[in-house]
DNA sequence: AGCGTTTATGAATCGGGCG
DNA sequence: TCGCCCGATTCATAAACGC
């Protein structure tokens, strides 16, 4: 499974495998514009003051790891610019990048991001479904948590899986709130002692849906905060290749230990619903060309108010018009554009047929 | 209902008034620590480049206002500094701040709030329950908008209504995710022409959730951006004095008009919808996404004769067809419709499970 | 009047390929 | 790099319309 990749004049990639260090040292010794996606889940900078306890008084197991502490905000400021400069760096121009924080940290990752020239696409907010409760009742339940999705420029071509992320949520549009319970039960790693193997493990669920929506199989991922290894473990089962990077020995034990019983889903399943847009194009002359439609047959307009007349180099005359299937469309509706695919009809056996069903025989024919 | 509040020592405090001019020149002209809560809806400085037309063709009314329009992060920056340090003067030394924004602007106003020494009690998500679709299909939908709610610093002894909240929310604890719709109907102002009013006129439930939670009766609640006056007319039905600053003097006229019509203790206008909705939705993905089927795993029809595979993306694959749980099946049986839920069967243990069976185990969680 | 259908609209950083 | 032009793309709600 190990395996570099080697791109013209740089330096090899090293796939599939956990670098031992400091993630900006890391990131620094890989070639630039190398990777495909950064999924990053920095230290939070909890500012925990003394223990919590729940009613019971049983003590709350807070996040307060060395790895956690920073003195200031300026101490994380420098930090966060630091590991998100490296990290910009080895990102390809249509790469792009996913961080994830509370309250605590987000505010000053999402301006730093936009300070370095990365350009938000969505932020995201995860409901937890089952979070823990405000023991103290003196605020809201923190039950959630947030992502920010950004490109490495503005303009950037970044990937979006559209129509599996529509699919993964029943056929409508996939929203920016994203219902997802916490990690536990079998899913939650455990250490010799059955204490949890890290504080803050995320579910693999979530980074299922990232990767489904935002990369394709092949793609690299990065992850410079590895931990016990979500994101590779989720990037193997989906066929993505993924560079960890963790500077505890501990978490690195469990995060291979999880790897190696990973496997691959099979190709078929790893296919998800395209776009049109990914489709070959035809040119409507085309149609005239195969016979399909004989020059100066009528198309009539799908709400039955306007017809032309096809002519032979695949343009279409009106009333007062002719041009393209789309501008004649567009002109006669008065609208900004028009598609013209779905818009003109053909009459077969009396009946409206649209041009469109000839464009999907073009293209069966095609594959 | 227009008075005044006077302070040992202090200049008198204009309450239930809508101030005329620049809030931070207004702000500063007020004596300090005298308000209890402030509710700021600032500018998002959202940066649109073209215009946007729905499928239909239609064209989305952007907010193009000229209050919207900052030349880069560094002029936004410097106003959110100020009109920051403004409001924080003015502010009890208990008293505390609500900000509400997007993924525009909210990351500067955290950071920056943070810097100023307020301390962040919560950050709330507002899930827009019918948001705007994202109608180009090139990211999520944008379905939240995100609330901040920080004390003057660490320490202070903030209002938190605990027990009120958690009776507006059924008896358990209100988490930090609040579904609401957004202000449309009856309740979205109109002009003399018939348009809206205000760009981004804000639900009145939204401000009574945090009135409610976060203040006591006749405290006083300053907005320095009080547009149609959302924020006071909220104040006076629950029976707390408002401040308002508005520099347009069409928003004004409207809010005047607006709030002459409220009317203290309306028990009916305080009555916030609660419709529980019949069981939720679960995205057949979520089973995917969740590891409860693997992709690649195969489902068998109730009768039997059918089989299909599991991918990635929450589809389904047989021998000659893909699509959803729902398709597939009503295609393999040559039926108009199907219920994929009862339909399909997965294997465990030998046996063949309904797939409804892990829907209904989702269900529960989310309870 | 009543019910079903069509239309309008909301804080939006909303193309891409080819010449 | 720029301009042209093909052609892909929406969910929930409420008001307006029509029969």
């Amino acid at each position: 499974m190990t395996k570099t990749k080697t791109q013209a004049g740089q330096a090899a990639l090293p796939l599939n495998q956990i670098l031992e260090g400091d993630c900006i040292e890391m990131m620094n010794s890989l070639p630039e514009a190398s990777v495909d996606l950064i999924f990053a889940d920095p230290p939070y900078n909890l500012q925990l003051r003394g223990d919590l306890h729940r009613p019971d008084n049983s003590k709350v197991d807070a996040v307060d790891d060395a790895w956690d502490q920073f003195g200031s905000f300026a101490h994380y400021d420098n930090f966060t610019r630091d590991w998100l400069a490296a990290a910009r760096r080895i990102l390809k121009p249509n790469g792009a990048l996913w961080v994830i924080g509370s309250y605590h940290n987000v505010f000053r990752m999402g301006a730093e991001l936009q300070n370095q020239g990365f350009w938000i696409l969505n932020d995201v907010v995860w409901r937890k479904s089952n979070p823990m409760p405000n023991f103290r009742g003196k605020r809201l339940t923190n039950a959630h948590e947030t992502l920010i999705w950004a490109s490495k420029s503005e303009g950037a071509k970044y990937t979006f899986n559209y129509e599996a992320l529509k699919s993964l949520n029943e056929g409508v549009q996939m929203r920016s709130d994203w219902v997802l319970p916490i990690c536990n039960g079998g899913e939650r790693l455990k250490d010799a002692n059955g204490d949890k193997a890290h504080p803050t493990q995320k579910p693999e669920a979530l980074l299922h849906r990232i990767l489904v929506g935002t990369t394709n199989p092949g793609d690299v991922v990065l992850d410079p905060f590895f931990g016990t290894g979500t994101t590779g473990a989720v990037a193997k089962m989906l066929g993505r290749d993924f560079i960890g990077i963790e500077r505890e020995e501990s978490y690195r034990v469990v995060a291979r230990k999880r790897l190696s019983k990973i496997r691959k889903f099979d190709k078929e399943a790893l296919e998800v619903s395209t776009s049109k847009r990914a489709e070959p194009r035809v040119p409507f002359g085309q149609l005239v060309e195969r016979g399909l439609l004989r020059p100066g047959e009528e198309l009539y307009s799908l709400n039955g108010r306007y017809k032309a007349k096809v002519r032979a180099d695949g343009t279409l005359i009106g009333d007062d018009v002719k041009g393209s299937i789309h501008q004649v469309g567009a002109h006669l509706e008065g609208a900004p554009s028009c598609n013209g695919w779905t818009y003109w009809t053909f009459k077969r056996d009396g009946k409206q047929v649209p041009i469109d069903l000839l464009r999907q025989q073009i293209r069966a024919e095609m594959n």
